[in-house]
DNA sequence: ATGCAACATTGGCACCGCCAATGATAACGG
DNA sequence: CCGTTATCATTGGCGGTGCCAATGTTGCAT
C-alpha cells in the first residue's frame, strides 16, 4: 500500500549489477523494507517481534537471557523492551532471587501483538517468494543455509 | 584473518530461523562483513567503490549525476566524495558550462584504488560463493535475480 | 523577467549491529 | 570471611546504509 520508496532504489550498472554480493544486498533491503513497512503498520520493528517471539517461546526471562536467546546487544534489548513496556506488551519486574536482574513477561496485549506480527512475517514471506514455485522455494532456502553455514564453519 | 566477529552472531530460534527473509538478512550481513572487511583494509567502504567504478565507466560527472549512476543519495554523494578527496582519489573541480555543478574526476591513484577494490569485490564473491558448485551459484544468481524483478515489478 | 528545475551542501532520521563504561549484585576461591 | 571475578541492567556512543527536508545558488524556459 505504501506507494512505493520515492527514489529509483539503487540501479547501478553492469560490473556491479551482476554481482552475487550485490544482488544479496538488494535481495535483503528488499525483504528488509517489506518487514519494515509491515512491522511499522502494526507500530513495530524487527527487534520487537524477536524479543515477543522468544518470550513466548521460552517463558519469561532475564534481559540478558533474551539477548542471548535472540542475537540482539544487550544494550538494544533495553531500548527495545522500553519500547514494548511503552506499549503495554511486555512487563519488567525485578527478580526477587537476583536482585541483578528483571523477569520480563509477556502480557496479553504483548501475546495479542505478536500474532499480528507473526501474520505480518508470513505475509511477508509469501510476497517474498512469490515468484518463485514451491519446488524453487525449497532450493533457494537450501541455497542460502549453504551459504550461511559456510559462513558459521 | 579478522578472527571473526567476537559475538555469537544472531543464533534465534527454530520459529524465526527458517523465515527466508531471515535467511537472506543473515547472508546479507554475512556479505556485507566480508565486504566491510577486505575495503576496511584498503581504507575505503562500499560507496567509495561505486563511485569509482562509476567515474570509470562513464567518465567524468557531476555530483548529481553520480548520485544517479550509483544509486547513492545526493546527500551521500557529498560525503563520500569529500572521504574520495581527502585521499587524493578523485578531484572536483567546478564546471565551467554550469556553474552549479562540479565536475568530479578519477585521478591516477583512485584509478590504482579502483582495481584493488576490485580485486576485493572479485574475492570476497569467491568466499562467499566457495560453498557452492558453478552449476548452483548460477541458480542461486537466478533466483535473487527473480526475486528482484518482482521487486522492480 | 519570472518562475521553475537542477545543483551542492548541511543536517537530520531510522534500522541494525556492535562496543565500552558504569554501578549494582552475585558467585567463587583462598 | 573477604576480595576478586563475573553477571546484570543501563547509558551513551559509533559505523554503514538508505532516506528526506531545507538552503542558497545557478540555469533554463516561458
Amino acid at each position: 500500500m505504501t506507494p512505493k520508496p520515492t527514489t529509483a532504489h539503487a540501479m547501478p550498472f553492469s560490473r556491479i549489477l551482476e554481482m552475487p554480493s550485490w544482488l544479496i544486498g538488494r535481495a535483503s533491503a528488499y525483504s528488509h523494507r517489506l518487514l519494515v513497512e509491515g512491522f511499522a503498520a502494526a507500530d513495530a520493528r524487527g527487534y520487537h517481534h524477536r524479543l515477543l517471539a522468544a518470550l513466548e517461546e521460552f517463558g519469561p526471562a532475564s534481559q540478558a537471557a533474551l539477548g542471548r536467546r535472540t542475537g540482539i546487544d544487550r544494550s538494544d534489548v533495553v531500548a527495545a523492551l522500553n519500547e514494548l513496556a511503552d506499549r503495554g506488551l511486555i512487563q519488567r519486574s525485578p527478580d526477587p532471587d537476583d536482585r541483578r536482574r528483571n523477569i520480563i513477561t509477556l502480557t496479553r496485549a504483548g501475546n495479542r501483538q505478536l500474532r499480528r506480527l507473526e501474520k505480518i512475517l508470513a505475509d511477508v514471506q509469501d510476497e517474498l517468494l512469490a515468484p518463485l514455485s514451491p519446488a524453487d522455494r525449497t532450493r533457494f532456502v537450501r541455497l542460502l543455509t549453504r551459504l550461511l553455514e559456510h559462513d558459521a564453519q
